[in-house]
DNA sequence: GAATTTCCTTGACGCAGATCAACAACCCAC
DNA sequence: GTGGGTTGTTGATCTGCGTCAAGGAAATTC
């Protein structure tokens, strides 16, 4: 896995009422853009399991979650279902000049986001370079993402999968307290058996074989079903088969 | 996979020697820039096989592929490998902020980049919003591919993935005349067969079977070991598991 | 608090694809 | 020509994970 990625070098808007950095907006424009944003803006709450843009559906808005995590997923027409990317907080939704979303975006717990409505945020990105340039980094970021899951999914067995997913949400989840995970975590784990599986392209009783397997080898402690504990995050990491911990960003 | 992508509504320019078109560069910024570009380029051409820029590698130029095929790979530290994206004629390397390669970038075939030196396309760049726009529509294309071939890697069986690496090839081989694959379709192969399978997440082996399964069943002929003919393209459609034969754009 | 539903775990078994191995076809060097 | 390297094909065997099945734990509804 790549070592280091470029480091965003300047912070991003908090507007309003969101709890969460619109990672979106650099910035350099927050003085000007925030009055603009908190004007167009508006928070939407879906369920869990509900579906919040239908693959191929004309999206009216652009948004951050604010809490929650969504996935975004991909069908084969006999049912097969594979996850190509999990939305949680401050992830961003609809690009400009992408007027119809490719993938179905489903709530997976209680999801709130950020909306902003299209034509005002196109408008304001003429205007503003700058957050041009920062979804394209973001782009490329998620890119980069894809292509590190692409490996997991091509090369790595189950075992070294579910590391790799543990790892991975315990790097966004620190990232969110402006820190990097080492020695003892612990952390909530957002998604299903059959969500993680979706993610891996497992079944969902493979996952729940290989986290007993996981945890019967001491490399994770559960707390109810959802909480995981890891007691030394360094041995977590060395079942990924990779030779880092990846560079996981914000 | 998704049906229809945002079409790009301009065409690109094609600057001095090179016969393809520079997709990273607007046509409506040709005539101011076209000269800018012709200044800055130079081209360099990679023997089968020979690294172009290794990942964590520093690179100093951006460029377009202008004739052989590139792969994007990833490794883990026992040795597997997993290819993340193919680089075909046209397609560009480097991104403005990403000072460094994430993955190994390797010549499959004889390769001829044409490199642009960095500084000043990034300046260019600068005082050239609408190729910032593009190299976004790119990123997100290729962004949108990644994402596809997830929905490979993890849900098709080894048939349908080699049917999807086929139609993929076909498309890019069609979009480079301007057409859509239909009917009757030939192209040539420009991978081997372990390049397949780390394309694909296979063994070579496994590829070598199904081709020559396919072969068997009349899916596809073979002239030589690398000239593909579908006789019905459609047919080779079927095979993918999609419900459509996706849209690989340009 | 009983019934239903959702989510998870564990076991038994089979198969798709990996692994190991032999060989064929083709290239280039000399 | 001959020899050696690269690439591709095919067969035999093994195994990791999918499939099918049963049941437990916890939340939700009535």
């Amino acid at each position: 896995m790549p070592q280091s990625r470029t480091a965003s070098t300047h912070a991003h808007v908090k507007c309003g009422d969101c709890p969460i950095r619109h990672r979106a907006i650099c910035a350099r424009c927050e003085a000007d853009e925030l009055e603009v944003l908190n004007s167009i803006k508006y928070y939407r709450t879906f369920a869990p399991g509900e579906t919040i843009v239908w693959a191929g559906e004309q999206f009216s808005f652009v948004a951050s979650v604010v809490s929650g995590v969504a996935t975004l997923t991909q069908t084969l027409e006999d049912g097969r279902r594979q996850v190509v990317g999990l939305l949680l907080p401050s992830d961003f939704i609809g690009r400009p000049g992408r007027h119809r979303s490719q993938f179905d975006v489903t709530a997976v717990s209680e999801v709130t986001l950020c909306c902003f409505r299209r034509d005002p945020f196109d408008e304001m990105l003429q205007r503003t370079p700058h957050i041009g340039e920062r979804l394209l980094e973001m782009t490329l970021d998620e890119l980069d993402a894809a292509r590190e899951w692409m490996l997991i999914l091509g090369r790595k067995n189950a075992r070294e999968k579910i590391a790799s997913l543990l790892v991975m949400i315990a790097h966004r989840d620190a990232a969110l307290h402006m820190t990097r995970p080492s020695g003892e975590v612990s952390f909530e784990l957002p998604l299903t058996r059959e969500a993680m599986a979706d993610y891996l392209g497992l079944t969902l009783e493979t996952v729940s074989r290989q986290i007993s397997a996981q945890r019967r080898d001491g490399v994770i402690e559960l707390e109810g079903k959802r909480r995981v504990r890891v007691p030394d995050f360094a041995a977590l990491v060395a079942e990924t088969g990779d030779d880092s911990d990846g560079g996981w960003i914000d």
